[in-house]
DNA sequence: TTGGTATGTTAGTAAGCACTTACTTATTTT
DNA sequence: AAAATAAGTAAGTGCTTACTAACATACCAA
């Protein structure tokens, strides 16, 4: 299908095939500047194709935004590293899963930039897909967590709750580094922080009664 | 200043100087559609001034932006309000912390809207305001809890670390809230989020020793 | 009364935007 | 070889946008 001039092809024009390279240059540049700020004649050029092939495969702009939502949106990864810490402690199971969830984040960081640019604009499908997402995992944690309930490590409480202030901890560390692009000034490094921030949920949730204060 | 003809002019035109009117309509508009997507016109329409009177006050629209970042963005309410919760519990004290913390993220939502969708934008500006205002939290809770770590109630830890993950639970539960717009289908009320984040967090940093697992 | 000031109305300009038309060129398939 | 396909070049259309020019009008202070 694609096919080259006399000009040297770069290796991404030879392998990828021209839809994906139109979709991948209009995911960098939305996130960026955001769905009206690109424009159809930058995503061309960063694709490496004319403006006129563009509009042969999105006839509409919005077509591409609306494929984008479509096909990078599969933010379920959680679920899948569960069964493989079960048998760690739950220290180093909740230190995995914070990991691996902060790596799902940053693997989406473009998309994710653009639902929180543009979720005015996309109210019902952004809102969808951030939905299940969220609840994908809140349920997810909140199963593993039971079992350790049932194991008496974690006390009786909402387990869903715990589970949100979980991956909210992480979530705000994500978007304060990723997205807005904090440094730390004070030398503490992610595992620090990572560290840390299971420890105080660990102790957070473990014991086995209620009360206690 | 202002000045009507046969119009009847609403209460807001009566009293609000123009130039006010400008920035609240460009506040508006902007945390919703973004800078590029609100228009001159919209602005203008939504202040209830001519157009034409908006590029008198400000001769580029870029000057309304720079406005708004200078004068809208004094997010420093936290730091008064620990001094009048000293003498409450613990778990009462961070009670109040958090529902001021959100309550004030919310005052500001369009503001945040527009940090987070025009941090690509405005880099330097908007890192280095919601930097200070995120230190300034961190630091002011940071030393409540120093306070309690005196008393033997909070175990020894990096406080600044535990500041940061109190805020992040609730900085995470806004931006779900308010900018993307869940909400809890589970009957679950706020202040019962607020009393079992608050909980957690409690459990998670109390204790004199610091293993314990 | 007069002059200054803040606003309004109307009409416009130049640029940029999404998107189109007409035609050409290379590659693949039949 | 012929046809189909995917891409390119170049020019342009109609619309919207930020921003301006020319002029009128209401208010306030001297």
């Amino acid at each position: 299908m694609p096919r080259q001039k006399k000009t040297q092809p770069t290796s991404e024009e030879q392998t990828i095939p021209t839809r994906e390279r139109i979709l991948s240059a209009a995911l960098t540049l939305f996130s960026q500047q955001g769905y009206i700020g690109a424009t159809t004649r930058q995503i061309a050029a960063e694709a490496g194709v004319a403006e006129l092939t563009l509009f042969r495969h999105f006839p509409r702009k919005e077509l591409i935004m609306q494929e984008l939502l479509q096909t990078r949106s599969s933010l379920s990864v959680v679920r899948e590293v569960l069964p493989k810490v079960q048998h760690l402690s739950c220290k180093a199971a909740l230190n995995t899963v914070a990991r691996v969830f902060l790596a799902t984040l940053r693997e989406r960081k473009e998309l994710l930039k653009i639902f929180l640019s543009e979720c005015s604009r996309y109210p019902e499908q952004v809102k969808e897909m951030h939905f299940s997402f969220m609840v994908n995992l809140f349920e997810t944690l909140a199963g593993y967590l039971q079992e350790l309930q049932k194991k008496e490590i974690v006390r009786s409480m909402d387990l869903r709750c715990a589970a949100q202030a979980f991956f909210g901890i992480f979530y705000s560390y994500f978007i304060s580094r990723d997205i807005i692009g904090f440094s730390d000034t004070t030398g503490t490094t992610e595992d620090d922080y990572i560290r840390d921030y299971v420890e105080i949920f660990i102790h957070g949730i473990q014991g086995t009664a209620y009360g206690k204060l």
